[in-house]
DNA sequence: ACCTGAACACCGTTCAAGT
DNA sequence: ACCTGAACACCGTTCAAGT
């Protein structure tokens, strides 16, 4: 009715039911009736529900544009591209799920991130497969640090997220105590939401002080 | 047939299928006829599939009983932890697909393992929030480590995973050069199997290095 | 307590056909 | 080139019923 359908049309639209209702409200058939369109319809532009995901991711990391490699050092430089990579998760609830479900190799903005990351790690004197190890460890870590505790798998409101966050704290909280001093100590900071400021500097901090650390000794 | 069906059996049964063919091949209705019950029969056990996961996850993560905590320094500790956690997850191929679909809190055994990080952290000189997500971080890069290139997702004989692997990498090896010359360049590497000794000497060291640099900044 | 049988509502996907 | 319609093989799950 609106103009033809395009690619990017399904993978962007796929990625709001995604963030807003969770990966698993994201079906073919659900996508196509929010299209208006038939199922089918989707076959045309994606060969499989796989490649759809991989359009997803694609769109995903594609707002995630890093600086080509310069001259700066490379801890700095490794940095933004981590601090990045952190801020384009913990901006869509449903990256993580994305991810996980697919090869970053079939997704050519990650490849982007990727090479360009292995160039840094090689810079800083490691070997290839260590590089490769590395590269593999920081995408993770990102994922770590930008994940929200609370899943937004069910689309709920806000109340809704709060009854459940309330629930898991409870099961914490309520732990036998001798066993479980930590858990039932920190319930509500572990499942409660991570303080961005945490996450951007001390999180991103945590990651490349390993990798700071295992180069001084190259 | 054969005794009783048991909640252990379903789960080991699961991780066996799961590992040797991938966690898609996990179906209850699968899983049941390789059991010579009928789907419903699961159902008594699990009360859904999700369960079903928590106790493949519980099963998987029970065969990993780190040592209480002790008198050791805190290091020594978190260092035998994350080996332990490599090593489990790196004993089963699917560990990563389990782990990725549910809630840890949920699996009664990791939390054990929880609350042993979560005290080492303290004991370092962390916030409780730093610890948080030091514990998740700790969980992601131990997956990022463990995680074998090839994803064992349809359970192929090594004939065919040879071939998946060698299509991959010819993929990276074709991509234009000047745009990531160091993808082409490692692209053997990126693909293949990590040698188990960087695995658990360099990925475990990356990790530990991490929380020990910021630990002596506390 | 433990399991079966039939049925339901949903998937992803193929294939032939329309324009 | 782009989309529809009908059909297929598969899911997880409920519910009543059996022993």
């Amino acid at each position: 009715m609106m103009g033809k359908l395009t690619a990017g049309m399904i993978a962007e639209r796929a990625l709001e039911i995604g963030d807003a209702e969770g990966l698993d409200a994201v079906t073919i058939r659900r996508l196509a009736a929010d299209l208006g369109v038939t199922p089918m319809a989707l076959y045309w532009h994606y060969k499989n529900k796989e490649q759809l995901l991989i359009g997803m991711a694609d769109h995903l990391i594609g707002g995630f544009a890093p600086e080509p490699a310069d001259e700066r050092p490379w801890q700095e430089q490794l940095r933004d591209l981590t601090r990045g990579l952190v801020r384009t998760l913990r901006a869509h609830p449903c990256a993580k799920d994305v991810i996980e479900q697919i090869d970053a190799v079939e997704v050519p903005n990650f490849l982007a991130v990727w090479d360009l990351a292995l160039g840094l790690a090689r810079d800083a004197g490691f070997s290839v497969e260590e590089s490769c190890l590395i590269t593999k460890y920081l995408l993770q870590s990102a994922i770590a640090i930008a994940d929200a505790p609370v899943h937004h798998q069910a689309g709920r409101s806000d109340e809704e997220v709060a009854r459940i966050v309330r629930v898991k704290r409870l099961g914490l909280e309520t732990l036998p105590v001798e066993r479980y001093p930590h858990l039932v100590e920190m319930a509500g900071p572990l499942v409660g939401a991570m303080s961005p400021e945490v996450c951007d500097t001390f999180g991103v901090d945590l990651v490349l002080a390993g990798i700071e650390a295992l180069a001084a000794g190259r």
